[in-house]
RNA sequence: AGGGCUAUCGCCAAACGGUAAGGCAACGGACUCUGACUCCGUCAUUUCAAGGUUCGAAUCCUUGUAGCCCUGCCA
């Protein structure tokens, strides 16, 4: 069943390069550069998700393409926002996805020190001034869209009366609001980033890493060149929304005089189709209890995906496969299942798992006999081994593998009909029993001891293999399978903005399982048998029978005919 | 006088003036101790639109159209 395919692998497709690598061999075969140092720069604010993955692997990518370094920075120049639960829980994210950055991690707020004589020079060179203009009047002040800013009438002051405001500005002077610095750039610019930006605020605020050393804050458009002009980062990576602000970058590192100035490119953000990654929408979720927080297996958060059962290596597989582009695009959910289904295939046992039980008693089988048959883990993967599985008289299987009135084309149990019992003998089918309802409750049925599971025997064909699990020993677990959390039919939005929400995005089942799955271990994952790809979860497999969650079905091609 | 960016199959995405890659999805078929996997086949005479330049245009020019971003002392 192994079907290895040596000349597919020799295919070794020579995938074309993305426009930032084209970028890249460009500055290096020109010395603009003579290496690569990217960064990933979150700002401590919140938890990361397949997004930020892309991002995270794109630039740690990129220096380990190109022989360079990858750094991880915090961008924490802002203190309301920042907290150092966010720090830690972005880092073991990082580390989880496979991002090395080594000994370089860095903080933003380490810097401040180098910002503040930054802007100092900025000030000597007549190219920022301290502004006594209110929120509100600098926004009036910066024009609209169609119409040029005026200019600030602070901005004729005198370089040494800058010097000493702005140093009164650090010391503690002034309020909140009261003063901030601006580059003197462009009040007539077209593009609102270059109308005289605030490079710097007064704000009277508790700092996760500094503390209180500091009552000014730098903003991210000073702040961000600066901290990757001293780490020596040379492409300095970012999504699209920062592509008016690259004048201003150009700017700064140019007015600071760095003698090897970073360069910022953007790419597009990634978006899944009809999956939610708004930080806000999320916060709503697990408020309302709609999820169990932010890890919760049905969203996109890295740490919910890996409670759901997803790899690092089916999430870099999943970036890898969606590329890198300007145009924004949204990808369909199915590529990352495909993935997760792509890496879990070889690597993981399949065992037997019946989710929907209806009895299945073997009549000719011997009562109160139990018989240990030999079952390969996986097929396809001959390094996996094999696993004893009980067999007995009376079994579980699938409620929907027997009908008793199938439609053309079902393979599976019904009156009359042999198949075989997976790992096991084949049996037909010889009558059922039905409760008051009309629902079938037991199923009965003969087995062919000459048919058993590896004995080589050749006599005759089924055309349907079904799973099962022996009454008397199953284990009972549960298992949570998901679906999308949006319903999908309608949209991700209702009209008033609210989420579209899908009332079936978790269904919590009874199952009957085989026993060696007793031992399995939080983060331990199998196939289960025609049910797809299971996880044990790490939050509610504490003590007794652990609990799954499903990572993904496994896809089918049987449909039923339609009726009538 | 607003500016910037983007537009190639249902979804991602190559192609860089030489005659539309690839993946996902879908659909046929073969195989099968999972209706899975694997295999084999089908799936853009056409690149947002209309003109133009050229022997030749998705690529260059013109004019439109659509979408995204920008008027935080957020990042």
């Amino acid at each position: 069943m192994c079907k290895e395919n040596p000349a597919a692998e020799e295919k070794n497709e020579v995938v074309s390069k993305h426009f930032i690598e084209q970028i890249i061999d460009k500055d290096l075969a020109e010395g603009v550069y003579d290496t690569v140092h990217t960064r990933f720069p979150p700002e401590p604010n919140g938890y990361l998700h397949i997004g930020h993955a892309k991002s995270i692997l794109l630039n740690y990518g990129l220096a380990q393409e190109y022989g360079g370094k990858f750094n991880m920075r915090f961008d924490d120049t802002n203190p309301t926002k920042e907290k150092t639960e966010f720090v830690e829980s972005i880092m073991a994210d990082i580390k989880w996805l496979g991002a090395d950055w080594e000994d370089r991690l860095f903080f933003a707020s380490n810097y401040f020190g180098q910002m503040y004589e930054a802007a100092v020079k900025l000030i000597k060179k007549g190219k920022a001034y301290v502004s006594d203009l209110s929120a509100e009047q600098i926004r009036e002040y910066r024009g609209t869209l169609t119409e040029p800013g005026k200019e600030d009438p602070s901005s004729k002051r005198s370089i040494e009366e800058n010097l000493k405001l702005f140093e009164e500005m650090k010391n503690g002077v002034y309020a909140d609001g009261e003063k901030v610095l601006r580059a003197r750039i462009d009040m007539a610019s077209p593009n609102m980033n270059m109308r005289d930006p605030v490079i710097y605020r007064v704000a009277h605020m508790h700092h996760h890493n500094t503390g209180d050393a500091w009552c000014i804050y730098p903003m991210y458009d000073f702040a961000h060149p600066i901290e990757d002009a001293i780490e020596g980062i040379t492409h300095s990576i970012c999504t699209l929304e920062f592509e008016d602000h690259r004048p201003l970058y150009d700017w700064v590192v140019r007015e600071l005089e760095y003698p090897h100035p970073p360069k910022q490119i953007e790419f597009a953000k990634m978006y899944l189709t009809n999956v939610v990654t708004g930080k806000r929408y999320i916060k709503k979720l697990v408020e309302d209890g709609i999820v169990d927080g932010w890890d919760d297996p049905r969203l996109v958060s890295i740490a919910a995906l890996r409670r759901r059962g997803f790899t690092p290596e089916s999430i870099k597989m999943f970036v890898d496969l969606c590329g890198v582009s300007k145009s924004n695009s949204s990808v369909d959910y199915a590529m990352l299942e495909y993935c997760i289904r792509e890496d879990l295939k070889l690597k993981r046992s399949r065992v037997m798992a019946v989710i929907d039980p209806v009895k299945l008693v073997i009549d000719n089988y011997p009562e109160g006999q139990v018989e240990y048959l030999d079952a390969p883990n996986n097929l396809e993967n001959e390094a996996l081994g094999s696993r004893q599985v009980p067999f007995s008289r009376e079994l579980y299987i699938e409620r929907e593998d027997f009908m008793e009135e199938p439609p053309k084309k079902y393979f599976r149990l019904f009156p009359g009909n042999e198949v075989r019992l997976m790992n096991a003998y084949f049996v037909k089918c010889t009558g059922f029993e039905k409760d008051e309802n009309g629902n079938v409750t037991v199923v009965h049925a003969t087995y062919d001891p000459e048919t058993k599971s590896g004995s080589g025997f050749e006599g005759r064909k089924v055309k349907g293999t079904i799973h099962w699990v022996a009454c008397n020993t199953a284990l009972k677990a549960t298992v949570r399978l998901y679906e999308n959390i949006i319903d999908e039919e309608k949209g991700v939005y209702n009209e008033d903005g609210s989420l579209n929400l899908n009332p079936n995005s978790l269904t919590v089942k009874e199952a009957y399982l085989e026993p060696s799955l007793k031992e399995a271990k939080p983060y331990e994952s199998f196939q289960f048998v025609r049910q797809g790809y299971f996880c044990v979860d790490y939050k509610d497999s504490k003590e007794g029978a652990p609990v799954f969650n499903r990572i993904v079905s496994l896809k089918s091609s049987f449909k039923l005919p339609k009726k009538d």
